[in-house]
DNA sequence: AATTTCTAAACTGTATACAGTATATCTGAG
DNA sequence: CTCAGATATACTGTATACAGTTTAGAAATT
């Protein structure tokens, strides 16, 4: 039985949350770009998208501002918004970010780490270890670099990493997809490369956790560099 | 003479931008939260604003989201804005944040490095070493910050500094207010710390640019701790 | 047929309007 | 005088409306 007495509120009740429209939308929009399902460089209109979705123009145009944010569309100098394309450049760019982003989190994790992260961590490369289905290995992969910038206690690193993370998942669907066209079975690589981070930050060894995430995204990137030529030729 | 022809563009000329009240209001509203003309903790009401502004909620609306993302301003669980206030830990992680950034920025710059860039970077340090004027001092601080991020030639590490440029800017801004009120000089923080740092860019040596400017960050932030025990104090 | 001109549709930026909820003020009872 | 309850004010989230500009298409001209 809890109290109800509103001056002791730290009984696990917290302030419900509020859900706009403008976060469900660009939830949708965002899932819709990530699985291709709006193509690169596609055009989004605000009022043809408002229709769709059956709300008005205002939460549909703040939705686009924060995928602006999260670095899956782009407004043009006449305010116009379309759908990012992601040159070799951009791909060489979020894989430096995300090594100098996540380095960080990763030597954070290491230092401050629970016992809770530690089980969430390990939970999650057991379940990536057994899973199958592209679909949720991807998202395994996404929850693991998630899970660790949570774990860096970092306010303001998550914010940072928020701006790459959607591009990071736009690649990693990307890919994905690409290999399953061409037969290619789903690569191993996050099932090589966590581990060993794991390991690091369990034994709470800043350093080599922070090398063995390097080490994992520089590797995430050749990837992309090698499937980029082949898409591209 | 320039040619007129639409089809042969790249005659400098470049697309007209386009300035919304939005954009003005969070200039405006930024400018007003660094220099304390709005108090930390104060509550911002969209239809004041909007009054005081004389433009309608929607732009304020959009400033205001604009002013959350560069970390000055909250809101809470039930929509209403504030004016963030920075605790020893929110300093903290600014200064954490900025060494991971900047660092980066600063091994880019040296590995880039370019006439002009090394033209405006030595033309800032100058002005820089030969100010009196506090404002003057704090624009020049922070420009040369952001030279060497432009210098980085590094869009997505651009967006991550955009996250906490307002954040510095403010910190810095009230140190030098608290130093003012207090008649204490101004710091020679910026004058001996900025000079290593442009050395060893222009000597294209990215790991002492990086070791320098980690060294200037760690040293704002200590001063910032010893300022944060006085004011709290 | 190609090109220019004119016209109509569509889109963005901004303003206004409305509904539901929270905050504050006022009143009355104890 | 204090506190509970009721009323009024204010604020956010969302919808709708409007003006200026851009884009697309039709008509007209060479």
């Amino acid at each position: 039985m809890i109290s109800l007495d509103a001056s002791a509120p730290e009984q696990g009740l917290q302030p419900v949350r509020r859900f706009t429209l403008a976060e469900e939308v660009a939830d949708q929009v965002r899932r819709a770009i990530i699985s291709g399902q709006i193509a690169e460089g596609s055009a989004i209109s605000e009022p043809k998208l408002a229709a769709q979705l059956a709300v008005s123009r205002v939460p549909v145009r703040e939705a686009l501002v924060e995928l602006e944010h999260d670095g899956v569309v782009e407004f043009d100098h006449r305010g116009r918004c379309q759908v990012r394309q992601f040159s070799a450049e951009d791909v060489r760019e979020i894989v430096t970010l995300r090594q100098t982003l996540e380095v960080m989190s990763a030597r954070l994790a290491a230092q401050k780490l629970t016992a809770e992260t530690a089980a969430s961590l390990q939970e999650n490369v057991q379940a990536l270890e057994q899973e199958t289905d592209v679909t949720n290995i991807s998202r395994l992969d996404v929850a693991f670099h998630d899970l660790i910038m949570q774990a860096a206690g970092h306010s303001r690193l998550l914010t940072c990493w928020r701006t790459v993370r959607a591009q990071f998942e736009l690649l990693l669907a990307k890919a994905h997809r690409w290999q399953q066209a061409h037969d290619i079975p789903v690569t191993d690589h996050a099932l090589r490369g966590h581990r060993p981070i794991l390991t690091a930050i369990l034994a709470r060894d800043a350093d080599k956790a922070g090398q063995a995430m390097r080490q994992h995204i520089e590797d995430w990137g050749e990837l992309n560099y090698k499937l980029g030529m082949d898409t591209e030729a």
